[in-house]
DNA sequence: TTACTTTTGTTACGTAAAGTAACTATTAAT
DNA sequence: ATTAATAGTTACTTTACGTAACAAAAGTAA
């Protein structure tokens, strides 16, 4: 089973968008777990933010994430992609081209991507 | 090991924060990432989620979280605390209380975890 | 002709992380 | 003496991830 994670009420009564939540089945459905079920893996935001800069190939991702194995790459480039956040494109080339870009859906996370980057960048990497 | 996440460069030269790069000596260290090593696990993000509210004793983030299993909350727990996220506070009573709260760089990754929920809201929720 | 190169994967196998169920400690209440 | 309540811990199983070797396919060099 992939991406097992939480659906519960991470709420209590205090939260302040009482309107929204009710609207958005919020006592069953967490907005934080629906997102951190398609990008909250060890290396999909990794990858997104990597393909931030624009579409790369294959060899390209796995130079840029080293510690990544190629067969955790490949996996996790199969679920970004029946995920709709990135696109697959094959070049029939020998030796062969594949090139990896994200989606639309893909490019909206970018804000969500850098408050990542701008919390390290203040928290972490200021020390 | 704990945390194995890459810390290479995900970026091309097009980044825009070209100054603050090389201030943050950039090109070994990756600001998504270095956020990543804390709170890029399975559960804690969902686990500082609910702490957002305020403070919660252990067995209110387990009913919360009911999907996370009590050895791994324990485990995430003490990995949060030791990294600076959470304060553990125990009560001397029986049965015992034990409450966990945000620290101050806790509650300053609260715009990060804004930015998840909202993109849940507005991208998985709203279908 | 034979062997080598390049790139994107796949396969078999081993290790690490997470899940499950049962158990512990402690004291007050029944 | 037994039960209840809370916050864990322990032993064991399952899932996820890592490693190293190999496959396919055509062009190039010897």
């Amino acid at each position: 089973m992939r991406n097992r994670l939480p659906f519960g009420n991470h709420e209590n009564s205090s939260h302040p968008n009482v309107t929204i939540v009710s609207k958005l089945n919020y006592k069953t459905k967490c907005p934080v777990t629906a997102t951190l079920q398609l990008i909250g893996g060890r290396w999909k935001t990794i990858i997104l933010y990597t393909l931030t800069h624009g579409t790369k190939r294959f060899g390209e991702i796995a130079v840029r994430i080293p510690e990544i194995s190629r067969k955790v790459l490949t996996e996790q480039l199969k679920e970004l992609e029946s995920d709709g956040l990135i696109v697959r494109e094959q070049f029939k080339e020998i030796p062969p081209r594949v090139e990896y870009s994200l989606t639309d859906l893909g490019k909206s996370l970018s804000p969500v991507i850098g408050e990542l980057e701008k919390w390290g960048i203040e928290n972490v990497l200021a020390d």
